[in-house]
DNA sequence: ATGAAAGCGCTAACAG
DNA sequence: CTGTTAGCGCTTTCAT
C-alpha cells in the first residue's frame, strides 16, 4: 500500500494535528506529551492512508541513513559470498538497517577500492562492511580508516579496522584431532601450494596436533599441489600409491578432497576403509554429494557476517568502539561437519601396520 | 577522501560565488551559464575540499534516489543468486545506480513480502528486482503491481509485472540435439519429480527434439527421482542396468549428473566411451570437477539479472514502458557448454545395436 | 552570467 | 498537552 504523496503532512491533516505532533506519536518519543485519543487518532489517520515516513528526509534530517554499505570481493565466484552477505543481511534487517552492496574484484586498483567506499559514503551509508572472500591480510582502501567499519575474512594490514576472521587453526586441529581420535596414527596431508595464510596455518596446526597426540610427522605424508580438484587429484596419487601410504589424509579443501575421492579410486582404495578422508570449507554441493559424504570443517560464514554487522551496527550507535577490537581479530570457531568419510583403520588394511594401529586405537 | 561536512555551500564560499553556481557547474546544467573562469574556480574548489555530493539530499530534492530494490530468495543456498546479483549489481553501477538487497525465503507468508516492498518503497528506491532461484509461476507482492519492476527467473501468475526467464526449451533441445549429433539413437533422460516449470519443459523438449530428429520415444528410458545427487544415482542405475540402456543420457541437472556417473562407475560403463552425459544448469563447482567434466547447459543467471536490471532502469527514466513486455516473458538463451561427457557412440559398446549408430552418424 | 530563496519530508528545539 | 518554526543539503525557478 503505502501510498507515495502520502506524508506527514497528510496525516495531521486527517487526524487534526499538527505535524510535530504526528512526528512525536508515531515515533514514540520519549519527551513528547500527547493525550491518548489524539495518539489514537494519529495512528488511525497514518494508518487508513498508508502512510510511510519517507526515510531519505528521516535519514537527511537525522544524520543517520539506516544503511550498511557492503564491499565484497568475487560476489559471484564463490558459494561464500552468499553466506557472508545472508549473515549480514539478516542481521542488519533485524535492527532495522538494509545492506546496501557493492561488488569488487580481488584484482582491482586501490583506487578503484577508495572511490567504492567514496561512492557508500556520499550515499551517506552509516558503516562500512568489507569482506573478501578468502581469509587473507590486505591494505584497506585509506579512506576507510576512521569510519565504522568491518573487515570480513581478512585482517587489515596496519590493524586500524577492526575485523572477523575463522579459527583456521583450532578447525584443522579439530579435523586432524577427529583423525587421530578414530585411530589412525599414520596420517598424511594434501596441502594448497598458495601463498596464502590458510596454507601455512592448516600444515602447521597438522604438525601441531600430530606432536601432541605424540605422532611423529613425516615430510613425505603432505604433498601439494594447487587447491583445486585436479591438484588434490595428483597430490593424492603421489600420497596414496606407495605402500607406505597413510590410512588418513587431511585435505586443505573439498576441492582437493574430492581429487582426492578419484585418486583413492583409482587406486583401489576404499573410503573409508582404506582411507579416511577430511577436508576443509564445507562447500555442500561437494561435501554432501561426494560418495561417502565427505567429514570436514566448516568456515564461518555466515556467522562473520553476523558477527561483523552486529559490531558494527553496535559502533554506529554508539554502543560499543569498534577500535578495542581493531588492535586484535575477533576469531570465530570453525565447526566440524560430520559426515561419513572417517573410520577406524582396518587390520586387514593395506598397510602391515595394522596390529599397530588397533594398538594405538585400545590406548584412546 | 569526501570529507564529511563539506557541502555545498563550503565549495561556493571557497569558490566565491552562489550555491546556485556550484549546484550549475557541478551539475552540468544544460541552461545555467557560467563563466569559464567561474566553472574552474568552482571544480577546483571541489576537488580541494574533496567535496562529494550528499545523495541522500539530492534525492529528497529530486525525487531520485538512485537506489534499486533487490528481494531475492535463499540469497546463500544456491550459487545463482551470486551470479544474479553480480549481473544487477554491475549494471546497475554502470549506470549510477545501486542496488539494496533484502533477503526473502521461498515459504515466507504474502503479508512478509508486502512488507519487504513497503520497506524499499519507504526508502524510495526508484524500482525494485525481485528474483527466485529456480523458474516458477508466482503471486507477486500486491504492492509490486504499477511499480517499477521487474521478475527474475519467475513469472507473474497475473501477467502484470514484466519479467525474464531462461529459454528451458531451447537449452534442453540443444543439450538432447548434442547428443543426436554425435550419433546417439537410443538416448535416456533422468528427469526431476517435482511439479515445477522445467521439469515439464525439459520433458517436452526432449521428446521433441527426438522427433524432429526421427528418433523414437521409448517410455522406459525416462526415469525421475528428486532432482539431487542420490536421486541421479537412482534413476541412472534403473535406467543402465538393463542390457538395453542408452548410449546417452540427457540429466535434468548436474546434481542428478553427479549422481549418474557414480552408477555408471558403479556399473562398469566408462564416460564417455559407454555412456554420454550431458546435464543441466551449469553449477561449476560440479561439472567442472566431474571426471570427465560434464558437458551441460548454462543457465543464463546472469545475463538475467543484467537485463533485468537494465530494463528497470530503463523504465526508470521512462525511455521504455515496462507494461509493454509484461504480457510476455523475456527468454534469454541457455548457452551449451561443452566438456568431455558426450562422444559418439563406440562400435563395441555394450549394446549390440552399435552398427545402427555408426550408419546414423554417416548420415549426419 | 550569477544569485536569492523556496521547498523536498522530516525532526527537534522552543513556545505556548 | 500541542503547535510553530528552523533547517538537514541540495535543486531549480525566478530575478537581477
Amino acid at each position: 500500500m503505502t501510498n507515495r504523496t502520502v506524508g506527514i503532512k497528510e496525516v495531521a491533516a486527517a487526524a487534526g494535528v499538527s505535524v510535530t505532533t504526528v512526528s512525536h506519536v508515531l515515533n514514540d518519543v520519549a519527551y513528547a506529551r500527547v493525550g491518548a485519543g489524539t495518539r489514537q487518532r494519529v495512528h488511525e489517520a497514518a494508518q487508513r492512508l498508508g502512510y510511510g515516513p519517507n526515510r531519505l528526509a528521516q535519514a537527511l534530517r537525522t544524520q543517520r541513513s539506516g544503511m550498511i554499505g557492503f564491499i565484497s570481493e568475487e560476489i559471484a565466484t564463490t558459494p561464500h559470498a552468499g553466506r557472508i552477505i545472508l549473515g549480514a543481511e539478516e542481521t542488519a534487517r533485524a535492527r532495522g538497517y538494509r545492506i546496501m552492496i557493492i561488488n569488487s574484484t580481488s584484482t582491482g586498483s586501490q583506487d578503484s577500492k577508495e572511490s567504492q567506499v567514496a561512492d557508500l559514503l556520499d550515499r551517506q551509508v552509516d558503516g562500512i562492511l568489507y569482506a573478501t572472500m578468502y581469509h587473507r591480510k590486505l591494505a584497506v582502501p585509506k579512506n576507510l580508516a576512521g569510519l565504522p567499519a568491518v573487515l570480513v575474512d581478512s585482517e587489515d594490514i596496519s590493524n586500524t579496522v577492526s575485523c572477523v576472521i575463522p579459527d583456521e587453526v583450532g578447525g584443522a586441529r579439530a579435523a586432524v584431532q577427529t583423525l587421530i581420535d578414530a585411530g589412525h596414527t599414520r596420517i598424511g596431508m594434501l596441502n594448497n601450494t598458495d601463498d596464502v595464510p590458510a596454507t601455512h596455518s592448516r600444515l602447521r596446526a597438522f604438525k601441531d596436533t600430530l606432536a601432541d597426540a605424540g605422532l611423529p610427522f613425516h615430510e613425505e605424508l603432505v604433498q601439494s599441489e594447487p587447491s583445486e580438484v585436479p591438484g588434490g587429484h595428483q597430490a593424492a596419487l603421489r600420497l596414496l600409491k606407495p605402500e607406505s601410504r597413510p590410512t588418513a589424509v587431511f585435505c586443505y579443501n573439498d576441492r582437493m578432497a574430492m581429487g582426492a575421492y578419484r585418486a583413492a579410486a583409482e587406486l583401489g582404495l576404499r573410503i573409508p576403509e582404506d582411507v579416511s578422508f577430511v577436508g576443509f570449507d564445507n562447500q555442500e554441493l561437494i561435501a554432501e554429494n561426494l560418495h561417502p559424504p565427505l567429514t570436514t570443517v566448516a568456515l564461518p560464514h555466515y556467522e562473520m557476517g553476523a558477527w561483523a554487522t552486529e559490531n558494527l551496527i553496535d559502533a554506529i550507535e554508539g554502543k560499543s568502539d569498534l577500535r578495542l577490537f581493531a588492535a586484535h581479530p575477533t576469531v570465530l570457531p570453525c565447526p566440524m561437519v560430520l559426515r561419513d568419510s572417517v573410520a577406524s583403520p582396518t587390520h586387514d588394511g593395506p598397510s602391515s601396520r595394522a596390529a599397530t594401529y588397533s594398538a594405538a586405537r585400545s590406548n584412546t
